[in-house]
RNA sequence: GGGCCGCUAGCUCAAUUGGCAGAGCAACUGACUCUUAAUCAGUUGGUUGGAGGUUCGAGUCCUCCGCGGCUCACCA
C-alpha cells in the first residue's frame, strides 16, 4: 500500500478526513491498546445479577469499560443511543452530552461512523424502554472504518459478495456468523471423541511424491530445489495406513485434500475430510463408532438428536438403517445387479427401470447410477449401505463369503453421503493386483484411476493388522448440521475466479 | 465445459413500448435529553460490469468480453 495511488470513494475520504481530524487534535484513530473490563455479554451477565439489589431504575455502581464496532446510532438533541456489537453481543451505550461533555459529544457525533470499534466506560442501567444500557461517562476511538458497513436492515445480499468480502458478510449477517461457529463445534466435538477413545491427531503430507487413497484429478505443483512434480493430496488414506503398518493403532487427521475437478454446490477444489484408522477393527467396528460419533455431534450442537435438514426433520437417536448396496437398489429400481453381471444385461436392466445413463457407462458406474438415481435421494434418515462391489472399492477387503464384493459402507442422511468407510485390504498382492486394475483403467483413459503406489504396496509387506478406516467430509456434514444448501457456505473463503486487475480502493470491487 | 438467468449510488432495490437514471438506508447540513429499522426538514452521491454496434435517442435492442448464480455433466 505504500507505493500504490488509492483512490477513496467518496464515503472512503469522508471517514479518512475524519480520521485526520481526531489525529490533528491529538487523538490517534488507531490507539495501539484496549482497555476492555467486560464483554458485552458479561456486562449483561453482572446487571441481570445486581438488578434485584438496585432501586427502581437505579444504576450499577461499578464502572464497566466496554468495546466493540459501532453498529447503530440514534442522535436525539442532546443524547445518543447506539449499539455496540463485540464477539459476544451486542449492548447499548447511552450516551448524554451532560455526562461526557460538548467536545467528546460533538466528536462522537461528527467523528464516528458506523463501523467504527469504539471503547465506552459508564455504569449499566435499564432504559426505559426497558435495554439493559451503558450510560456514558467516557468514549474513544479504537480504530476508524474507512468502509461503511452493508446497510443495516437487509444487511449484504449479494452473493458474490458475500463469498469474496467474507468479512463483510460476517459483520453484517449474523446467521453466517453462527453456521461458522457451528463448523467448529462440529469439529472440537470429533476431536473430543475421538481423543476420548485412545486416537491420536497425526499430520501426514499435503505435497506428495505420488497422489491416491480416492479417485480424482490431483492438482500439480513442482518443488524447485528438487525438480521434482509433487501432488496437492486428494486423500490422506494411504499414510495413515502406513502409520497402521508402523505401529500406531489409531489415528486420526481432520486435513485439506485438494481435488482439481469441477465446482458447484457440493464441491470446492479444497475440502476438510476426516479420516481415522483403527487396527484390529472392522467395517461394522466403524460403523457403530459412526453412529456413536453423529450422535455426539448433534447432541454437542443441537443438545438433542434432532435437527432439520432442507424442511425434513432429522433423528439421529435411534439406530440407524442398515441394508446393503444390493438390497437398496433392488428395493428402488427392481434392478438386482448381482445377477447381471454383463454390463449390457444391466445397463438394459436400468434403463427399463427408468434410469438416465449413458450407453459407454461401466459396469460398476451403472451401479454408482442406479444408487445415485434411485436410492440416495430417498435416504432421509440416516442410513448405512454396505458391502458395495469390488470395482467401485480398490483400497477395501473383500468379503469372505463373496470375493466379489468389499466390506464397505456408506453413511447417508439427508439424501447426502456423509461417511465412506471399509475394512481396510492388507493383503499386498491383492492391493498391488488392484493398483494394476486401476492402472488399466489408466491407459484406457480414466484420468481419475489410481496410479500405482508402489511404496504403499511396500508397507503392506511388512504388514498391516486388520484394520477399519473411514472418511468423513466435514463440509458436507456441515452443511447437514447447518441446513446449508451450498458448500461455500460452510466455507469461510471459498476458492472464486480472480477478478481482473483494477485499481484499489472500491469498497466491494477491490477483493480477490 | 454446455444451457438458462443476473450485474443500476457505499448497501438493498426501482426505472412502462427504446424517451429527463430514481427510492430507502448510509453519508452531509440542521431540529429534537429514554431511542431502538427513532422521527422531522434539507443536501450530496451514477463511466447503469467493460468494449463496440443499431438508433434522433440505449439501463433497456444486437455482438464480443469479464464476473457471478442456478442447472446438466464429473466428483466427495
Amino acid at each position: 500500500m505504500v507505493d500504490s495511488e488509492i483512490e477513496l470513494s467518496e464515503l472512503q475520504r469522508t471517514r479518512q478526513e475524519k480520521a485526520e481530524a481526531l489525529r490533528k487534535r491529538g487523538t490517534e484513530p488507531y490507539p495501539p491498546h484496549a482497555a476492555r473490563t467486560d464483554t458485552t455479554a458479561q456486562a449483561k451477565d453482572r446487571y441481570a445479577r445486581v438488578e434485584p439489589t438496585l432501586p427502581e431504575g437505579g444504576e450499577d455502581n461499578a464502572e464497566l469499560t466496554l468495546v466493540g464496532r459501532l453498529i447503530s446510532r440514534r442522535h436525539q438533541g442532546k443524547t445518543i443511543f447506539a449499539h455496540i456489537r463485540d464477539g459476544f453481543g451486542e449492548l447499548q451505550l447511552y450516551i448524554r452530552r451532560d455526562d461526557v461533555g460538548e467536545e467528546a459529544f460533538e466528536d462522537f457525533l461528527k467523528l464516528y461512523d458506523l463501523g467504527d470499534f469504539v471503547q465506552a466506560s459508564g455504569r449499566l442501567f435499564r432504559t426505559r424502554a426497558g435495554e439493559v444500557s451503558l450510560r456514558v461517562s467516557d468514549i474513544s476511538m479504537l480504530s476508524k472504518a474507512l468502509n461503511a458497513p452493508p446497510e443495516k436492515w437487509h444487511g449484504l445480499q449479494d452473493v458474490e459478495t458475500r463469498y469474496r468480502q467474507r468479512y463483510a458478510d460476517l459483520i453484517a449477517n449474523e446467521e453466517v456468523r453462527e453456521v461458522f461457529i457451528k463448523r467448529s463445534k462440529i469439529v472440537s466435538s470429533i476431536r473430543r471423541f475421538l481423543d476420548g477413545r485412545g486416537f491420536i491427531e497425526v499430520e501426514t503430507p499435503t505435497l506428495q511424491p505420488l497422489y491416491g487413497g480416492a479417485a480424482a484429478r490431483p492438482f500439480t505443483t513442482i518443488h524447485h530445489a528438487l525438480g521434482q512434480t509433487f501432488y496437492l493430496r486428494i486423500a490422506d488414506e494411504l499414510y495413515l495406513k502406513r502409520l497402521i503398518v508402523g505401529g500406531f493403532e489409531r489415528v486420526y487427521e481432520i486435513a485439506k485434500d485438494f481435488r482439481n475437478e469441477g465446482m458447484d454446490r457440493n464441491h470446492q477444489p479444497e475440502f476438510t475430510m476426516l479420516e481415522w484408522y483403527e487396527a484390529y477393527a472392522d467395517y461394522r467396528h466403524v460403523m457403530a463408532m459412526t453412529e456413536d460419533l453423529i450422535r455426539q455431534i448433534a447432541a454437542d450442537v443441537f443438545g438433542e438428536p434432532r435437527f432439520t435438514k432442507d424442511d425434513n426433520e432429522i433423528d439421529v437417536s435411534a439406530p440407524f438403517a442398515r441394508k446393503t448396496l444390493r438390497d437398496a437398489i433392488k428395493e428402488a429400481s427392481g434392478v438386482d445387479y448381482v445377477a447381471l453381471l454383463g454390463r449390457e444385461e444391466l445397463l438394459a436392466a436400468a434403463r427399463a427401470a427408468g434410469a438416465d445413463i449413458a450407453s459407454d457407462t461401466v459396469w460398476p458406474r451403472i451401479v454408482d447410477e442406479l444408487l445415485k438415481q434411485f436410492v440416495r435421494p430417498n435416504l432421509i434418515q440416516p442410513t448405512f449401505l454396505l458391502d458395495y462391489p469390488v470395482e467401485l472399492s480398490p483400497l477395501a477387503k473383500r468379503k469372505p463369503d463373496d470375493p466379489t464384493h468389499v466390506e464397505r459402507f456408506q453413511l447417508y442422511i439427508g439424501g447426502g453421503e456423509i461417511a465412506n468407510a471399509f475394512s481396510e485390504l492388507n493383503d499386498p498382492m491383492d492391493q498391488l493386483a488392484r493398483f494394476l486394475g486401476q492402472q488399466r483403467d489408466r491407459e484406457a483413459g480414466d484420468e481419475e484411476a489410481m496410479p500405482i503406489d508402489e511404496d504403499y504396496v511396500n508397507a503392506l509387506m511388512y504388514g498391516m493388522p486388520p484394520t477399519g478406516g473411514i472418511g468423513i467430509g466435514i463440509d458436507r456434514l456441515t452443511m447437514l448440521l447447518t441446513d446449508q444448501p451450498n458448500i461455500r457456505d460452510v466455507i469461510l473463503f471459498p476458492a472464486m475466479r480472480a477478478l481482473p486487475k483494477r485499481g484499489p480502493g472500491r469498497a466491494v470491487e477491490s477483493a480477490g
